[in-house]
DNA sequence: GCGTGAACTTGATGTAGCTCATTGACCGGC
DNA sequence: GCCGGTCAATGAGCTACATCAAGTTCACGC
């Protein structure tokens, strides 16, 4: 397949660090697979068999207690890696929230062919380390801060991985939440409840307008950013 | 300096995997250095100057919100890796919570370095990529888990790093915490009070004893893990 | 011995967010 | 058209944890 020349996640994914003859290599282990919104790809506790990157779509990692309350432990955009390479258990599931392309590797492949490519590793150690930043700032979100804080601080995220264009007409950021609000519970660390009570609260201060469901459009980002830092 | 022949990491830090003539490159533009207890290596959202490797002792990684709570991210033990490589600022400060000692580098030496020696690099994704599995593991905690939840499993996890042998002579795992209460409570979400209340609960429960400040024997580790998993 | 200060414990009270229950909006099937 | 299902909003009450306020313990100096 030469399916990576046309990529459209080329420039991007890790695959960027490599040149054409390299990418050659590692594009006949490749295989492009379509997952439906809902459906699980990587299972929490398993061998991680897969490892890939997103072409398309959004992804949630996460675990859940053994109650059952799951907890998002980190979404994956376009271009991003996931799975566990390097022979260990895969700590998270992976999902799909929207119907979704990734190109997927068995792991045993992807180590062999990482191990002959520096680059591509470099590539991947820099996508872990601000993943790992990421991560660690969350916990701070779910360590320290109140669902109003919580919530305005997820939206802002949102709108800066969402909102293509910056502002329409009437200055309003708008975008398309590829989530539910159970979702959005799931990655605060709160209950649904919750959540709605928060977009509500947000929505009557005239901060957000919530056109449909799963649309926002953030009227007042100043404001909405302070709100994510100070109760 | 051929300390590096005789470091106490130098089969578990990321320099294992170098060879003895890269290792004496690297070595050229390491320096050891000694941290006091309290004494803070890097800041939050300041350019990380400094990488390295810690040698003896124990840090702690953090950040805080802009009225003054700290949350703990994550804890450095010996031969862990700390800083922020490849040019971006540190997202959260490294703290001594005891006497340590680090061997540092510019963060501009090592990144030439690691550039020139893939082996070095893979180590050191090997453990960023163990590190993120880590924190999300923590973010887990920090989003569903309950206060006794917390604590218990903080303590097993403790137990788990930082005592050596297994059970003394009655069957207790009994090991000295590297933090004061507060410490504590900074790295699970919680108050200092609240922290204190569990513990006292644990003890009077007859899971644990506490003959020290900062000691901590398990009696019951069992039980102790029943009380992570489940309220 | 006694005083001082830091770290920890304990108790009393408040409250943010959870739980449970109800209602309403939207949507697809028949 | 109506009906059933799904998802979000809202209300009432409860509870776990935070907050505030005393104690208590222990180490250290005099």
């Amino acid at each position: 397949m030469d399916a990576c020349a046309h990529c459209a996640v080329r420039e991007s994914a890790i695959c960027h660090s490599l040149p054409e003859d390299r990418l050659e290599e590692l594009s006949r282990y490749g295989r492009r697979q379509n997952v439906t919104r809902g459906q699980t790809l990587l299972w929490e506790g398993e061998d991680s068999l897969l490892v890939g990157n997103v072409i398309d779509g959004v992804l949630k990692l996460s675990a859940s207690t053994w109650d059952g309350c799951d907890q998002t432990l980190g979404i994956a955009y376009p271009s991003d890696f996931i799975g566990r390479p390097f022979g260990t258990k895969s700590q998270q599931s992976v999902t799909a929230l929207t119907d979704a392309m990734v190109c997927t590797f068995t792991r045993a492949d992807f180590d062999a062919v990482a191990q002959r490519n520096p680059d591509l590793e470099h590539s991947l150690l820099q996508r872990t380390l601000s993943d790992l930043d990421h991560a660690r700032r969350w916990m701070l979100l779910l360590g320290q801060k109140s669902a109003i804080e919580r919530v305005a601080s997820f939206l802002l995220e949102m709108a800066s991985r969402l909102s293509e264009d910056g502002e329409d007409e009437a200055g309003r950021i708008v975008f398309e939440l590829p989530f539910g609000r159970q979702e959005i519970a799931e990655v605060l660390g709160l209950t649904i409840e919750t959540v709605s009570r928060q977009i509500t609260r947000l929505r009557c201060d005239g901060l957000i307008e919530t056109p449909g469901k799963r649309t926002i459009a953030i009227l007042d980002r100043e404001e909405l950013e302070t709100r994510a830092e100070s109760a």
